[in-house]
DNA sequence: CCGAAAAATGAATCAGGTTCAAAATTCGAC
DNA sequence: GTCGAATTTTGAACCTGATTCATTTTTCGG
């Protein structure tokens, strides 16, 4: 019976189009104007029927992130792609891989802040949630690969932590950084000029400190600024002051 | 003439009632569940009176974090006051003030968080984010003090950053691991066990990356746990696990 | 081709933040 | 004391926008 096999396409047709379309509206307007109402009219369906798919607004974002994530994980791929670096190299590449998806998709990265809120978060549906906490897997495990080819080369012991664990801190200080950042005005009340620059030292620093080698040099902020725009140039393909 | 300073005092006392009853409602039924109306019934107030207070609801829920700030504040000034380690020690305090105030006052961290928010920021009034903003200073002062007293203790070497640019390291980190431990599920996805001895290990990896001394043996965490409870029980009093 | 079941519809409902015209209060002047 | 302009308070009405659900339409096996 290929009836229900028809239905069930249709259906994540539809779905592709619910979430095509916000993507479009969000891109116009941002995720804070996006309407349901309207967002149904534009794909010339029934309010009604987007909640046959979403069971509410919220967890209409979070399937935006949830997809985004694919494109997310293209710029980790991209990362693992390349071998024109050490390991240590590319875990930087990682966190420039990072900054790139936040340049590039500014409105994602302001979604995924907003969904991430406790207060959004419980207002989705328990599948959602588990389909988007499946995605940090496939990231991990490029980022836990990279980890492990570093072990097995000699350059870092992990000193009984697991792959993922010693992973987290890299993880965090890019997060908290990006996070703080995104504060509008804090880095000017801070002073601080070059928040970029200034994760990569920091990152730099961690790095030292679990005794990955080979070891950088901090006072030359210089020399992983020349690393970061030749992964830029490499890895994503652009060429940036 | 006096009039206009009691009817200032007046307005004050009005605003922190309106707060006041705020942290209890939110207290009771966190902060999701607030609403204007019953707020400023509560309060025996109309609906309007509260808007010549709060532009928005968001700009109530940006005061309410702004004056949670003494709060917060208070928990580094308890670090402050501690005299019982070496600069080092210190800074590792800071962290467990972090983690100790999000345990007393998580729908704190929660509210934080949301309001954090672009999507949130922007409904709040210009004079609202400065306050809010102008929290930043005396936290870093505290932080930045510790940081130069390691510097003249001849603990450390900030190579060319300036302390606040120094201490933005170990608070991204801290707040990266904060934010993803908020995430429901996420460290259970990851196998995470203990997202707190690991925000401690590797913030213990990042100063030693820094050359902060004295240098810290990774590999036992025993001995940063023990600082930690040794802190948790003179700074803040408290025994835990 | 029938009728039961499933799906789609969109107007009505509901929630809750915000406004604003009217009522109440304040305050200085006389 | 009291008058009236200015200020403040009030809270019902307004408005936006998410969500629902009674009704209509479509689907599909027999």
């Amino acid at each position: 019976m290929g009836t229900q096999e028809r239905k069930l396409r249709e259906r994540e047709a539809r779905e592709a189009l619910f979430l095509d379309t916000a993507e479009r509206m969000i891109a116009e307007n941002g995720f804070m104007k996006l309407q349901m109402g309207p967002l149904a009219a534009a794909c010339d369906y029934a309010t009604g029927t987007l909640y046959q798919h979403f069971q509410s607004k919220e967890d209409l974002l979070l399937a935006m992130t949830s997809r985004e994530f694919e494109v997310h994980l293209d710029f980790f791929r991209k990362v693992e792609r390349w071998q024109g670096g050490t390991p240590r190299e590319r875990m930087i590449a990682i966190a420039v891989a990072e900054l790139e998806f936040a340049r590039r998709h500014p409105q994602h990265m302001k979604l995924k802040h907003y969904v991430l809120t406790e207060a959004v978060w419980e207002q989705t549906s328990e599948a959602r949630r588990t389909e988007a906490l499946a995605c940090s897997g496939p990231m991990s495990e490029i980022v836990n690969r990279i980890v492990r080819d570093a072990v097995e080369a000699g350059d870092l012991d992990t000193r009984g932590l697991s792959l993922t664990a010693t992973s987290l801190g890299p993880w965090s200080l890019c997060e908290g950084m990006t996070a703080l950042g995104q504060v509008q005005g804090l880095m000017e009340a801070l002073q601080i000029a070059d928040s970029e620059r200034l994760l990569f030292r920091h990152l730099q620093t961690l790095l030292n400190g679990m005794g990955w080698q080979p070891l950088v040099e901090l006072s030359d902020d210089g020399e992983t600024a020349a690393l970061v725009s030749r992964i830029r140039k490499e890895v994503f393909d652009i060429s940036r002051p």
